[in-house]
DNA sequence: CTGAAAGCGCTTACAG
DNA sequence: CTGAAAGCGCTTACAG
């Protein structure tokens, strides 16, 4: 309950002025190595703790980018509730004097980077921190992120890792535990001998290859007796509905489904319900959006997996906050954010 | 983007000093009601946002006491998880200005109210808020936090609730939508007609209560067909474990058993690993600690419903700080943490 | 390399 | 009721 040592504190002890002081701890040009050695005695010697309070209040603003996709059709709910996680974390911090840029970005593959490259442009530089979504698929994207990386910046990402362009860490899903939760559950409630049907997405997206092998590792793992039939069909909604329906038409042994991802579930509800398989089957969509809750309401959907990108980004941001205000760098570079499973009952919870 | 309004342009503005529009914004005796009415104008025209990181600077700690048991058998994860979850959010807070004081307290049930009391002569009343559990059950605990709300200090309640002693609000699980949860999964997993166990604690626990009626009301609610054989008892564990076997031994119905406690579920998954039951039969502890972990990866627990003391603790904090720092009522009174649904493949994430 | 001074946006104590 | 001044713990720009 002491009062904390102040710098002045330190200024006094070591015979110094605290602009000195304030050089030695933060490694600023401009201290004999000496006087630094000294100072930095006196700091640990009365259990110095910068005041970040104090220490924002006349500081210049530390300026932030976030680049994330604007709200389109697609991405529509999981996008805006990263922006929505971002936004709730920074407007906890909102009186440490901060700048922040905030960079929507459309289109196909292309968005990211120029968004990227071109604040990056504007700034002349003067840019202290990052935070963006690693698009694995998109060249120009990581090639900004390694830039902002290479010129010292650190980058956060959310909702997919890209190690190799040097970002300082990542907050995403685990899709693998993910993916073996899904079976976890789905294995205690159908009969042995019976077959899974998983909406399966794309296989060349990470998240998707990810949670299908985490369901297929549980079963292996624990000697599951579950047939899986993975039904692979991300972008045409026409031909995934069609070859679900043929599966579930020509298979009696069909006693649960699954998807991996957002938009495909509502094209898995969709069938279900065409076919009036509701309470035949336990089905379980990915997300949490309006289409998926009405269909856990209307009981076409058993359960939602819900990923969670709101924390995700909130987590990330918190990450990328506390190296630019505190200094403090991430313990570990992944952090994961746990996926839940939904029910009926507790859905009100996470709306 | 651009610079926001300060008191100074406030009081520039205005025509008057700035220490006047101070004392106006904070509804602080000793200035005209014409010279405020025309502050606040000002302030409203300027769209002006007080600097909180600013403010607390300059003004005197905020002095705010926690008090929570401390650590012993009984509860020694519970409420280490609440301390923690505390601490969490005040490390986040430290530069704020803080003046903290923890009050561990033990003993059955004279603890809470005594050391309140006791804090409460010493400091003269200048304190600016608490954040304590609500018990109940504990007369004294109650009229202690009754005596702090009378003198406008704001209190926050974690865990249970006492609405009539005028704390500000409360933060906990919603017991009844745990009752739920635990009743929707298992009515997915065993088969209609069976029994379901229930180490249904203390009829007089309210949490224990409110878990129970979920769980009752959920199967009423959709008409599930499963009986439901309620065990109460929750000190003695040497009678609990006697009754839980004769139940298991003389009926073999039983496809399921629940705790609703966490010293509950250890008694439980003892009896059901003493008559060889793992596998045979879906088995739900409560709360997250060494034992339920162990008894979740030795197969003896199939799931643990876990009630996120951490978190409760950590938002409770939240909000009695936003309203101390800032001056934010919470938005609702009663807050509800969610209640989490482990199973083995999820169980690391949250450890 | 080092110090003295000013100032971030607010709060407080004092003087009138 | 109101103002002028000092100061919270830092950072910055300038002078030497």
């Amino acid at each position: 309950m002491e009062k904390r040592a102040t710098i002045k504190d330190i200024a006094n002890k070591a015979g110094v002025s605290s602009g000195t002081v304030h050089r030695a701890l933060n490694g600023k040009p401009g201290v004999g190595e000496a006087v630094r050695t000294r100072i930095l005695e006196v700091a640990k010697e009365f259990d110095y703790r910068p005041n970040y309070v104090a220490s924002s209040l006349k500081r210049k603003a530390l300026r932030v980018v976030a680049a994330f996709p604007g709200s389109n059709e697609q991405n529509r709910y999981y996008y805006s509730c990263v922006w929505q996680g971002y936004r709730a974390y920074m407007e906890e911090m909102h009186d440490y004097n901060l700048q922040v840029i905030e960079l929507p970005y459309y289109g196909e593959v292309n968005g990211q980077g120029a968004e990227l490259n071109a604040v990056l442009a504007r700034y002349h530089n003067e840019i202290d921190g990052l935070i963006t979504v690693g698009h694995l698929e998109d060249e120009r994207g990581k090639q900004a992120i390694r830039h902002f990386s290479e010129l010292g910046i650190p980058v956060m990402l959310v909702c997919d890792d890209i190690p190799e362009s040097g970002r300082m860490g990542c907050v995403q899903a685990n899709y693998d535990v993910t993916g073996r939760l899904v079976a976890e559950l789905l294995s205690s409630q159908v009969p042995a001998g019976s077959s899974v049907l998983t909406c399966a997405g794309d296989v060349l997206i990470t998240a998707h290859r990810c949670i299908v092998q985490g369901f297929e590792n549980y079963l292996a793992e624990n000697n599951i007796q579950l047939n899986t039939i993975n039904v692979y069909g991300f972008l045409s909604e026409q031909d995934l509905a069609m070859r679900l329906r043929e599966h579930l038409e020509s298979n009696p042994d069909i006693s649960a489904m699954y998807s991996v991802s957002a938009r495909i579930s509502v094209t898995m509800a969709r069938v279900v319900k065409a076919l009036g398989l509701n309470g035949r089957l336990r089905v379980i969509g990915s997300d949490l959006f309006d289409e998926n809750v009405e269909n856990m309401e209307a009981g076409i959907l058993n359960n939602i997996i819900f990923k969670n990108p709101y924390k995700q980004a909130y987590t990330a941001t918190k990450v990328l906050m506390d190296r630019l205000i505190k200094g403090i760098d991430p313990v570990r570079d992944v952090q994961y954010v746990e996926s839940v499973l939904l029910f009926k009952s507790n859905l009100d919870m996470y709306l």
